[in-house]
DNA sequence: TCAAAAGTGTTTCGAGTACACCCATGG
DNA sequence: CCATGGGTGTACTCGAAACACTTTTGA
C-alpha cells in the first residue's frame, strides 16, 4: 500500500465513465456523446471527466449525469476500474465506470456546445467507439444482464407506475429473447415485489392494463430466472 | 473524460491492493501483512503497493504477488476500487483491489524486513485492518462466495489432482455450511468439469480416496448451486 | 364488429434434496 | 479387527417450461 516501486513520481489521472442505459422503442440504449476537440473529433464515446481532488467516485459519476445529461436519482453501481496505460492516446488515465440506469421518461438530453452531439444509441448498433469504450460497453451490458436476473433493477429502468406487460418487456429487450407471458406474471408475482396501484392504464384502444409498483425502489435480491 | 472540473491540477494517487484466499487448515484465510512505518504501525492489511507509470494495474497486482508473497500463476481478477477521499490518512490514494486465489501448497511465504509479520489471517478471525480493508474483505468475500456458486474457480485453490472430499471441503469451507456427500458427487460429476486420474491417494489410513483434475484449468460459467 | 393487447390454468419434466449403509485400507 | 474416511441409489417435492383461449376496450 504504501511502498513504489518507481523511482520518480506516479503521473496517472484519474476519471469516471458513466453508461447510462434507458429501454426506449423497444432497444436497450445507451447515452453517448460525439466529440469535438482533437484528437477524438468527431468520435463517439461515454461521458466522463476527470474526479476531483477531495471527491469520491460516486459523486463524480453523479456530478457527470447531471451536468452532461441532465440526470439525477438514478441507479448508480461501480462497474470496474480500466487502466491500460495506452487507452488514451492523450496521457495516462484511468477510469472508474460507472452502471447507471433511468427511466427515459426522466430525461431531457441537453444539448451544449462542448459536444457535437449527445445521442440515444441502440446497443445492437454501436458506432465505433472512442477509448476503450467499446470494451467498456460490453462489460456494462453482460453487468445489467446478470443483474436483471438475480435483482430487482428493472424499477430503474421504469416510471413508478406500469404494466406487466411493460415490466416484461424490459426484461426481453435487454436479454434479447422472448418470454412467456404467464410463466413471466406468475413468476414475478410469485415473489411478492409488486403492488397493485389500484388502477388502469387509460386511453389505449384496448382493454386497460393494471399498474403496478415495486414496493421498494432499491436494490434487492431475487432469482428472476 | 477530456474536460476536468478541477481549476488546479489533480493530485490523486492509484495503488492496487490484492486479497488473496487460501483454504489451509479447515478454513479459508486471507494473507495479511502488519506494517511497520507511522502511522499504521502494527495494523495489518492486505498487500498493495503504488502502480507504476507505465504499467496495467493488473500487472501491478502480480508483482505485489510475487514480490510480497512469493506467488506467481494465480487467479487474479478485478474487484472493485475504493476510492473514498480520506481512507489514506497521508493523502489521496484511490486503490484498485484484485482477488487471487492460490492453493495453499504453493505458497511458501516470504518474510522481508519490510513487514513486522505477514500471515495467513482465518477470514472468521479477522484483526482490525488498516485503511477500508475491512470493507475491501468484505467485497472480497462475497465476490468468492459467488463466483464459487457459478464458475469453476474451485480449480484455482486446489493443486492439479485432488479428491471429490477435497472439493467438497473447499465448497463447505468458503460457504460455510456443509452439503451432502452423494448429492455434492451427482452435481459435480454431472457438470463434466473434472477427468479421472486413474490414480489413488495413497499412504492414507483408510480406503484410499480416486483423484480427479480440472479438464480446464481456467474460468469456465457453470451453476453449481 | 373488429383490432389490439390484457388476462388467466394445467400438465409435464427435470433438478434439488433428503437420507443410510457397505467398502477398502493401514495400523 | 478396528477405526477412518470412500463410495454409492432412490424417492419425493417443487419450480421451470410449454402451451391457447376468453375478455375488455376504443375506433
Amino acid at each position: 500500500m504504501f511502498s513504489s516501486p518507481s523511482h520518480d513520481t506516479q503521473h496517472i489521472k484519474v476519471a469516471v465513465d458513466a453508461i447510462i442505459f434507458t429501454v426506449f422503442k423497444g432497444e436497450l440504449r445507451a447515452l453517448l456523446i460525439q466529440m469535438k476537440k482533437a484528437p477524438y473529433e468527431k468520435q463517439w464515446a461515454f461521458p466522463g471527466g476527470l474526479i476531483d481532488n477531495n471527491e469520491a467516485s460516486e459523486e463524480a459519476a453523479r456530478r457527470i449525469l447531471k451536468t452532461q445529461a441532465g440526470v439525477e436519482d438514478v441507479f448508480l453501481e461501480q462497474l470496474a476500474t480500466f487502466d491500460e496505460p495506452k487507452r488514451d492516446i492523450l496521457g495516462r488515465v484511468i477510469s472508474i465506470a460507472y452502471l447507471a440506469l433511468v427511466p427515459h421518461e426522466h430525461v431531457q438530453l441537453k444539448t451544449t456546445d462542448r459536444y457535437m452531439d449527445v445521442a440515444w444509441q441502440s446497443m445492437k448498433r454501436l458506432p465505433k467507439l472512442a477509448y476503450d469504450h467499446t470494451q467498456v460497453a460490453k462489460a456494462a451490458l453482460a453487468r445489467l444482464r446478470s443483474k436483471l436476473e438475480y435483482t430487482n433493477i428493472a424499477w430503474s429502468l421504469l416510471p413508478t407506475e406500469f404494466t406487466l406487460t411493460e415490466l416484461q418487456h424490459i426484461y426481453e429487450v435487454i436479454l434479447d429473447h422472448p418470454i412467456d407471458k404467464r410463466n413471466f406474471r406468475k413468476k414475478i408475482l410469485s415473489l411478492g415485489l409488486l403492488a397493485s396501484a389500484k388502477k388502469k392504464r387509460k386511453g389505449v384502444s384496448h382493454r386497460p392494463a393494471e399498474l403496478f409498483r415495486f414496493k421498494e425502489r432499491k436494490p434487492v435480491n431475487i432469482q428472476m430466472l
